[in-house]
DNA sequence: GACACGTGGCC
DNA sequence: TGGCCAAGTGT
């Protein structure tokens, strides 16, 4: 139930389903939850984006083992102070798991009370008093979620199915005539478009022993080289390609390079002899991958991913966990973006479930 | 209160 | 293609 309020959160529900599934399989009790590493939960929620939400879930679910003994609290006050529990998700676990009388407006509901009020841009404390107002104390959580199942189903955002409302007849909207404008939308701002240059540095060993008849001294190891990203912000603690940004007029090819030579470079010149063919980042093949779009709410980006085969595998930091030479296997195992995800498979072909 | 924060579907 | 939208929260 908290699970899936939390995955819902700006996403459809068909999305959800089977990723909620799947969380259930490997998370079946908080206490399983709490355990887990936070790789492995952004793993599990990979392509359902706001990867906040898998952060704070999992450090919610820690803060309930801890302050209360793995129960998780019925009252929205305390609901409120858990990470990622806002006044939305209080409210709906608050009474649909424990039958408290306090509402749960979302975009739905807000869009139902906006249309029988015909207020345009009802604040939240409005929409909090009139909920509270109609709310059934004998079945909160049923009343809230009929609310919003009112909003999606029927009282939808566009070409609302009026004729099929039973609250028709209260509607003010709907005796001005303007439920489809209520309620009023927000401006958007114009998102800005940037373009990212991004270095896949490829490994294909084989293996220098010979006369062995193993199959796998013959079949060469592939890895790439990835970083993970810092742990809060954008993508907080995902693993990518390294790269930079491409400023207008710049060659993202050039800024590749850079990236990657500040790579196979960034330990000591002895390393960096031992394996003489990193430097050849710089001279060795070059190929242009694909070019990968992505539109992310409040920015466009443009990956510009180019190939650069190694040789030999450059030096991994020790020491430095943000950066990992992986194989297929290990790169399907973490966490990744899925414009990244985009990059990767143009290297390795598909790996792992989505 | 404004803004950051992902992704996929729709038209 | 590109803009808009969808079950919010944290800062």
């Amino acid at each position: 139930m908290w699970v899936s309020e939390i995955m819902l959160q700006q996403t459809r529900v068909e999305t959800v389903i089977p990723y909620f599934e799947a969380w259930l399989r490997r998370f079946p009790t908080i206490g399983k939850l709490a355990e887990a590493e936070e790789q492995e939960v952004l793993r599990l929620w990979q392509g359902l984006g706001y990867y906040s939400r898998a952060r704070n879930l999992h450090r919610a679910a820690r803060e309930v083992m801890r302050r209360y003994d793995g129960e998780i609290p019925g009252d929205p006050t305390t609901l409120e102070t858990l990470p990622g529990i806002g006044p939305y998700t209080s409210g709906a676990v608050a009474s649909i798991a424990f039958q408290v009388p306090v509402p749960a407006v979302d975009g739905n509901a807000r869009r139902v009370l906006s249309r029988l009020t015909d207020d345009p841009d009802p604040g939240w404390p409005t929409l909090r008093r009139w909920a509270s107002a109609l709310i059934d104390p004998e079945a909160p959580g049923d009343f809230n979620q009929a609310l919003m199942e009112l909003g999606s189903k029927i009282c939808s955002p566009r070409r609302p199915k009026c004729g099929e409302c039973p609250l028709s007849d209260f509607c003010a909207a709907r005796r001005a005539g303007t439920q489809s404008e209520r309620p009023a939308p927000r401006r958007r701002r114009s998102v800005p478009r940037l373009v990212e240059a991004v270095a896949v540095l490829l490994c294909e060993a084989r293996p220098s022993r010979s006369g062995s008849d193993d199959v796998d001294s013959t079949t060469p190891t592939r890895r790439v080289l990835l970083r993970r990203r810092p742990s809060t912000g954008l993508l907080g603690g995902m693993w990518e390609f390294p790269g930079g940004p491409v400023a207008a007029g710049e060659d993202p090819l050039e800024v590749a390079r850079r990236v990657g030579r500040s790579l196979v470079s960034q330990s000591d010149g002895s390393r960096l002899e031992r394996h003489s063919d990193c430097a050849a980042v710089d001279l060795g093949p070059v190929q242009r991958l694909r070019v990968v779009d992505h539109a992310f709410t409040h920015r466009r980006l443009q990956y510009v991913p180019f190939l650069f085969r190694l040789s030999a595998q450059g030096p991994a930091p020790e020491g430095d966990s943000e950066l990992m030479w992986m194989d297929p296997y290990e790169a399907a195992g973490v966490p990744i973006p899925v414009a990244q995800l985009k990059v990767l498979t143009q290297v390795f072909g598909p790996t792992g479930p989505p």
